[in-house]
DNA sequence: CGCCCGATTATGCATAGACATAATGTCGCG
DNA sequence: CGCGACATTATGTCTATGCATAATCGGGCG
C-alpha cells in the first residue's frame, strides 16, 4: 500500500496539525474548561510559523465552539455546553434499507384542499396537499404519515406522483429549507392508528413531529407516528462539533 | 474617535458582511444547489479586497457546510444536508423551571454494588453507583431516572448526597465528557414503572436512554422515562450552523 | 484612599505577495 | 482519431506586516 506515514509528524498541512493539537489537549482535559490557552505569539515561536496562521486556527475553534476569545485578557477553553445532541433523522426509506430490511410504501390518501380550521395556524388562507402514507419494514408497518404541503411554497408538488415517490424523499431532494422544528412524544395509539400499524389500541407509540421552513414560509408540517415496538431514534454527540 | 464610516451600509467587518451575503443568497434559493459561487478573485475586485479576505470567508462556509470546493474547478453551492437536528436535552430541573412549574426531587433508590449481567456490558468488573430517582413537575410525577455511574471514572460520586442533588446536575457540573449517545423510544409503563408515575400499566411513555464516554471510559449510563402525556423533546435546527 | 487616565498588550481584521497542488483543458504527436 | 504530455488556472497554504480595538494594569492626581 502507500505510504506509511511519517514516524514523526505526518505531511498535513500546518494549521491541521495545529488545530488537533490544541484540540486533543481540550479534549483530553489537560486543558479544562476556563483554561488559558498560550498567547498567539507563544504559539507562533513554538510552531515556528506566522500569527496569521494560529490566529486562523483559533479563529475557527473559536467559531466552532471550543475557545471563547477575550480582547487583551486572551483565549480560554470555553465551558461545556449544556446538553445538546446532533440528532439524525434520516429518510424512513434509507434507514430501513440502510438496517437491511425490505422498504415498502404505501399511500393511504391525497387531497388537495384549503386549509381548514385543523391545520397548522401558519397555513391558514393556504391551499395544501394532504398527504397519508404508510411505510413498511420487511412487509410490517413501521410509521403513519400524514403531511401538509403548501402548495402555495412548492406548486410543483401537485404535480408528483406521491403514490411511488415517498414524499419526504422527493421534499427533501427538491425543496430547499432553513430551520425546521422537531416535536418527539410519546402517545397510545388511537383505535384508528392502532388499526393501520397494526397494534393494539394504546399501545405505545413515538411520534415525530417536524414542521420546515424556507425563510418565513412553512413548507410542509409532518406527523410521523412509529410503531413503539420497532422503531427508536438514536442522536450522538460529541462536543467538538 | 467617530470615523465616519463612508457607506452606509457597514460598521460590520468586511469579513462578516461578505458572509452574510453569500449565505442569504444560497439561503434564498438564488444561488441553488449545484451553483458555481464567483471565483475569488472575482469576490477580490467585487468587493476591493484581498483575495486572503474572501479567502477565509469561503473557507469558513465550507468548514460549515455550505460550500464545497473544487479545486481548478471553483466552489459549489453543496446540496442540502441528510435531516439533522441539533437536539436541546436539558436538565430537567432547568427545563420545569423554565416552564414556572415548581421542581420536585426524590432519590428512591441507592445502591453502591460490581456491576453486574444486567448491566450494560461496559460495565464489567467495575463497581457501579446505582440510583433511582423521581423527577416532579408541580407536584405530579414527570420522569423516573435510573442511573448508573462508574465509580472507577468517578470516584467522587461516592460521597455526593444524591438525596439532595440530582445526578444529572452534578455530573453535569463535575465530570468533563467527550462523546454521549442517545437512544429515544416510546414504551408501556410496566406495573412498577406505572405505580411510580401515578399511570395506567401500559401508557405511553418516553423513554430518553443516555451513555456518556470520557474519551473511552463510560462515565454513566442513564435512562429516564417520561410520562408520554406531561413531556416531549423539542429539537430546533436551521443549516448553517 | 479612591478614581480616572493613559500606556501596554493581546486579539481582530486586513493586505499583498509567494509558492504548492490538483484538476481541467488543449495541443501535438503517433 | 486517440491519447498522453503540458500549460493553465483556481484553490490551498503560509508569510510578514500594519493598523484597529478593547481590556487590563499601573501610576498620578484630587
Amino acid at each position: 500500500m502507500a505510504d506509511a506515514t511519517e514516524g514523526e509528524t505526518a505531511q498535513l498541512p500546518l494549521h491541521q496539525r495545529i488545530r488537533a493539537e490544541i484540540e486533543g489537549k481540550i479534549l483530553s482535559g489537560e486543558w479544562p474548561p476556563g483554561y488559558r490557552i498560550p498567547f498567539e505569539h507563544e504559539l507562533t515561536a513554538h510552531y515556528g510559523c506566522a500569527r496569521m496562521t494560529v490566529n486562523k486556527v483559533i479563529a475557527a475553534l473559536a467559531g466552532a465552539g471550543l475557545i471563547e476569545r477575550r480582547r487583551r485578557a486572551g483565549s480560554f477553553v470555553a465551558q461545556p455546553r449544556l446538553q445538546s445532541a446532533v440528532l439524525e433523522i434520516p429518510d424512513i426509506q434509507q434507514e430501513v434499507a440502510g438496517r437491511g430490511e425490505t422498504y415498502g410504501y404505501e399511500l393511504i390518501g391525497r387531497r388537495r384542499r384549503p386549509a381548514g380550521e385543523d391545520d397548522p395556524a401558519v397555513f391558514t388562507g393556504q391551499e395544501v396537499l394532504e398527504l397519508r402514507c404508510l411505510h413498511r419494514a420487511n412487509g410490517r408497518p413501521l410509521a403513519l404519515e400524514e403531511r401538509l404541503i403548501s402548495l402555495a411554497s412548492v406548486p410543483e408538488a401537485a404535480e408528483v406522483d406521491f403514490a411511488a415517490t415517498p414524499p419526504g424523499s422527493w421534499l427533501l431532494h427538491h425543496v430547499p429549507w432553513t430551520e425546521a422544528e422537531h416535536r418527539i412524544s410519546a402517545l397510545a395509539a388511537s383505535t384508528k392508528v392502532a388499526a393501520i400499524l397494526e397494534v393494539a389500541k394504546g399501545a405505545a407509540c413515538l411520534s415525530l413531529e417536524r414542521r420546515t421552513w424556507r425563510a418565513t414560509e412553512t413548507v410542509t408540517a409532518v406527523r410521523q407516528i412509529f410503531r413503539g415496538d420497532l422503531y427508536h431514534l438514536v442522536a450522538r454527540f460529541s462536543p467538538q462539533g
